[in-house]
DNA sequence: CGGGATCCTTTAAGATACTG
DNA sequence: CAGTATCTTAAAGGATCCCG
């Protein structure tokens, strides 16, 4: 993997983090992260515009700055198509595959528990 | 379980959540609750300043605040015993166990991957 | 189409002091 | 010992406008 200038890194060497699952957790801290992780790792690969339909009520800079911090990470792939208009295609890198397993255990435990916060 | 008041509850009445994943994972977004969650799940009770001992560098005030949610939520037990000075031990619900699986895949991805963003 | 810059608002977190 | 109240600070999120 290419070197990285994320935030998890600067965190790491301030000393920010108690444990390893803090780490694990801070990448999917911003209000869309883990939905986005999760639709690219259903879908493969997506468009900018494409993820911005799927969630519709982001609006376009946050999208823009969750995608960033997130390639930043080394979750996911950005590639740019030299075209006119510009097609962008956003894709989980290896890293951020593997981060599936966890995204998944999540949907299931809502799914089973979200009873108890009903009504 | 009791009558919850809790965040999640009014953010799935308000549609705030995208899918389950998210409520799952509102659970733990708090800066210390992962790590709460964890300590009380490996050491099956601990008393307020046991925590507070175990996180040197929380202030007062947001543990109260960090315990509180987390018991809103469900998800950790608060027992009052009526002697002075007073004692309260905190322990995780069953709701709360049933969330240490997720916690620790995340440890151990973190423990993993860690690699990817040091130096 | 995708992205960056600026400004504003909201919220979480931290500091501090006081209480039964 | 555990908890509450108030104030301040910092960061995330959102609105809007402009650009190649």
């Amino acid at each position: 993997m290419e070197q990285l200038r994320s935030e998890v890194k600067r965190k790491i060497a301030n000393g920010e983090f108690n444990c390893e699952k803090e780490l694990t957790l801070s990448l999917f801290s911003g209000k869309w992260k883990i939905i986005i992780i999760y639709y690219l790792g259903t879908e493969g690969k997506l468009r900018f515009s494409e993820i911005k339909r799927l969630l519709p009520k982001i609006t376009h800079k946050v999208l823009t700055t969750q995608i960033r911090e997130l390639e930043e990470d080394g979750i996911i792939h950005r590639q740019v198509f030299p075209e006119v208009p510009p097609r962008v295609e956003y894709s989980l890198t290896e890293l951020g595959k593997s981060l599936m397993p966890i995204i998944l255990l999540m949907e299931e435990w809502g799914k089973k528990n979200i009873k108890y916060y009903l009504s």
